[in-house]
DNA sequence: GCCGTGGGTTGAATCGTTTTATCCGCTGGC
DNA sequence: GCCAGCGGATAAAACGATTCAACCCACGGC
């Protein structure tokens, strides 16, 4: 309720000598800064950010925009982001677009007018939103892209080598003997899904078969009508194996494979994506391939601040992290003696 | 980069009626309105969020203020939230207390700075923040405090009847013919943990028995370590069932018991609280006391929207859901031979 | 006695909107 | 022929801070 101005007249000076009380305390004469404090605690005066953002053109906020909260990747992720703000004593602030691209839009858009000190966003796909994106950071406000392939060419970019990913689910599948896999995930349009499928196929052999059960999207629910997709096949055209678009999908199909009376890894083998910490604390213990989740938003926070930092002398860069393949029971033979 | 000023100059009309073009169109005359719209498409001009908070003194964003965003039952209340607030084209924007008291008055103090169009909290304790709280909200940005069953006097609040669920998860136990259970959870100083463990008191028997396994928060990890401080009692000292502040815990618990080779529900029952779900899809299937997560969500944020409205003509609420048990695999015999 | 210096303070300009009172030119009614 | 009324546009006053040039005063040096 109360302004700068009530504060500066109930202390007798000017709001100038308010405002260095308040940014500059060193600059005050003690005796003054005193007063005028006293003035600001018996008023409970608390000043006013739109009009702070206002004059000073830049914010201390930086904001998330993440694809989908209820994916404890995302959680993981923002984690890291927190972590690289608090240095700088920025604030995080976190949009969900729920994979949503007209939601998104509309943040973007609000975004454009709040302008916060920069932007993380994991696009909903590559095409649509590069040009809002764009406009974006050709107003100033720096845009990172993570946990996304796609070389984005107007900012920087934090993302995972989803092929290699792809590869290393393949590799590891093969190695326990299976020659028939299964892929379940989707929309293709995600370029992270896609990666991670034509890695898996890349390192199959000319004999082996692979089984792509297309999704919609990747959650517990579409991961649950995959598995039943599977233990419907007759068994001699069951995949042995299943390597899931992510961890809440290998987590659906585990559930169902085991409700309808396959065994993991017994019959079925699964394998996840991310290695999310429910992952490890499922029915059967997920194998997965992990994604180094903090870290992706820790130094996709940093290279933000970076180009805050030096404005247009700022270089574009693009960090690709590695993923590694952490086993567990789903894709190990069983050591329980079978009945 | 470019003002209303420049558009009113390429438009050849006055600012007033730029501004007028932007938020009540049909109030200027078609021609006009092209000319002034074809100038701010030729300047890609979009209108500074600051200043127009600043002049209009109100924000359209609601803060929601969330105790611990990796627990997915806030994901849940969140979405409750979102789609009460795209009813008035509202945008939504979280942050993470991650329960630590210093991060949530940090965010507070920003928030009263900032001023959205209201708060949407779960407070790290119910001691501490409540003058806090009461600063906002005496400063016409209204507050209400939801998942906690303080009754909060100086707003609205949302909350579940935890002692109730405690008691559900009493009777349930007892029936199954439970006589010595365990609670596991804390800290105590949070109330909903609090009433839990004493609604579950409550409904015990004199003979029967209660032991407490005190942890200092509920996630994963520490359910873990109350797995393995239940596994390692002698068999006659162990408890037959565990009920668990909620269903990280119950996760952890299930996890630990399992792989020391007790069974769940066969030695020890296991039952969780909040009904995530992932708690569907845990090893053994959990049983659970589901809370109904979105429509908290959906309730505090109409709440907020409405005392938002009325103004000081608002009169303060408190609803209080009722918790209802799901009963899975986890707490009931299980149906497989024992070997 | 004058001048430079420098800490401390002030006043005014500025940021980009929204809003309100005012104005302008016309038409229609009497 | 005058005035009320009206659609449409304008100019100027907020909103609440930050910042910068100017100013004031006391002091020391010469």
């Amino acid at each position: 309720m109360s302004s700068i101005k009530e504060v500066a007249r109930l202390a007798g000076v000017s709001v100038g000598t308010v405002s260095n009380v308040l940014n500059r305390p060193d600059m005050v004469a003690p005796e003054t800064r005193e007063r005028v404090q006293a003035a600001i605690a018996r008023l409970g005066y608390v000043r006013n950010g739109s009009a702070r953002q206002l004059r000073a053109g830049r914010s201390r906020t930086i904001a998330v925009v993440a694809l989908d909260l209820a994916n404890p990747f995302f959680i993981d992720v923002l984690s890291g982001v927190e972590a690289a703000a608090q240095r700088d004593k920025l604030t995080v602030m976190v949009f969900n677009s729920s994979k949503d691209a007209d939601r998104e839009a509309r943040l973007l858009e609000m975004l454009e007018e709040q302008r916060p000190l920069g932007v993380l966003i994991t696009p909903v796909n590559d095409r649509g939103q590069q040009e809002r994106v764009q406009r974006l950071s050709s107003r100033g406000i720096p845009v990172v892209v993570f946990d996304n392939s796609s070389r984005f060419s107007h900012g920087c970019s934090v993302s995972v080598d989803d092929v290699l990913g792809g590869r290393l689910a393949g590799l590891h599948l093969r190695e326990r003997g299976h020659r028939h896999i299964a892929f379940a995930g989707g929309p293709f349009t995600v370029r992270q899904v896609e990666d991670r499928r034509d890695g898996l196929a890349a390192v199959l052999g000319p004999d082996d078969r692979l089984t792509v059960i297309p999704l919609p999207d990747l959650n517990v629910a579409t991961g649950r009508t995959a598995g039943r997709r599977i233990a419907d096949l007759p068994a001699a055209d069951r995949p042995t194996a299943v390597f899931c678009g992510n961890d809440l999908v290998a987590l659906g199909v585990l559930q169902e494979l085991t409700q309808r009376g396959l065994r993991v890894p017994g019959d079925v083998a699964v394998l996840g994506y991310d290695d999310i910490d429910f992952a490890a604390a499922a029915a059967v213990p997920l194998s997965s391939v992990r994604q180094p989740r903090e870290q992706i938003g820790h130094s996709a926070a940093l290279m933000l601040l970076e180009e805050a930092d030096q404005g247009s002398a700022h270089q574009h860069r693009h960090v690709i992290f590695q993923p590694e393949l952490v086993e567990r029971t789903s894709t190990t033979h069983s050591r329980l003696p079978s009945p």
